[in-house]
DNA sequence: TTTT
DNA sequence: TTTT
């Protein structure tokens, strides 16, 4: 079965940055995307708004904490997962995250957060495929210097 | 910017269909996709289900109420929107859902629930992309019979 | 069926627009999207550019002729086509391109060329789906001026 | 950057397998999408069937030759990539292929070719992301049989 | 609540 | 031929 968002947005705040106990970062971002359009009856432009919440593991975790900044406009693709939960008057609460496994940073050059290029790595993409919690762990554990990010690149078939 | 959801799944309940005062049908259906996977520790093989609520509108909840059923295997496209609403005890809550805009029925002849076959369309891909409202009434008020589903077929560019 | 392609890449030269007899424009670019990785047994970086030929249609033709420069960034979404010719030797040719029916420019504000955001439009995305040849070419005959593109939004079901 | 196709469509023949030096499969397959449209100005319906050449590599290869026949419907996720070659008047020809890095049978049940259901292992979605050539040899020398195809299933993140 |  |  297939379970895809692709995402183009902004980030409305700066990335959240959590640890778990094994050292593994979590990093998660409220990510804007919005539509346009213009009603066919009455000829108006209209514009909506929606809010995604992002949540990256492991080695995108990291640059996402990094790198990402409030108003960077990124490229994220990931799956669906809806979370039960229960209030406190003990009622069943429902929070729909999108969980990243590739992530494009679109702000080239100048653009973006000011300083955001001062240590921004080479724009590429990130992403988590077939990474499991144990080399995930050591990703993690690696330097925190900007060529460090590369450790998350794809190893790809080389044909 | 870009909000695109796309998802292969099986209903996990027949469609259900209502109808706006102007007489365009709005079919929900709950849609399951599950996820496989080795745990890298241990080694055991995991299974998780998600749930999705997926909305179409227009030509294509006709043709989604007609020809889904329990049991079906569809693709659906669309785009993530959360509903904001307020429960009995004036707290906020949240409900995402999926708003479809293309739809691909996967269950091929012989497939799917028992009857299916009998009255089902070529198979085909069915969208609702820059559909007005007004467009969709015409369409929603148009013949039930199967060829009719054939309306909402893409007009497409002829080069 | 599904035939959909996604392309987030740069052009590697200014678009080529041409006219029909009928007014409407079609627009070529050639997209360059990179790919890198680390090779696992040598260690090695390596990166592959992949040129790609995208073809927009009536409204899109003339924002992407418009707005699109050498080096732009750009999200691109469309069907692969495969065009059969014959060579000056009688032999079967293949041409392999994308039909664009969604475009989204991702040069943000300050992004992309010098002099590009003087003109350009709300960052925004464009379609296609869905329009066919006459209302192309109303389109295609309004305005070139940059509120002109807005001719093009998705008129979107308003639920 | 972004290079990315989806396709989901029937096979025209069964598929081709080969091997390379080191053992691992490489297996091609035909694939065909058709796109039915109604013209807007003849109101005729129309339909046109694209061929795509996608090949898998490493445990995807596996899978696809034992599993996928002629007439086979699939979903095929990947990257576009064009070879350039010279044909043997010395001029340049272009092929342009699917690369595919997840692959995920659609017919269900008792769907496609008749004794496809006997050795079928669930349905389910296969992927080559992150795989290296060394682990990808690894798995092209295990077991032909069925369940050794779950050895390509993702190890995913446990969270 | 689907399906394998 | 783009870009970092």
């Amino acid at each position: 079965m297939l379970n895809k968002v692709t995402l183009i947005g902004r980030l409305g705040a700066d990335p959240e940055v959590r640890y778990m106990p094994s050292g593994d970062a979590i990093t998660t971002i409220r990510l804007a995307t919005s539509r346009r359009w213009k009603d066919r009856n009455s000829g108006e432009r209209k514009e909506e708004t929606e809010w995604h919440r992002v949540v990256f593991f492991a080695g995108l975790a990291k640059v996402a904490g990094e790198y990402l900044k409030k108003g960077s406009q990124v490229y994220v693709e990931g799956r669906i997962r809806t979370n039960k939960w229960q209030g406190q008057d003990g009622q069943d609460r429902y929070t729909t995250e999108i969980i990243a496994d590739e992530m494009h940073m679109l702000d080239s050059r100048s653009g973006g957060t000011a300083n955001y290029a001062d240590n921004a790595p080479p724009l590429s993409t990130y992403d988590n495929h077939g990474a499991g919690s144990s080399s995930a762990s050591s990703a993690a554990s690696s330097s925190a210097s900007a060529p460090a990010a590369f450790d998350d690149f794809d190893d790809d078939i080389p044909f």
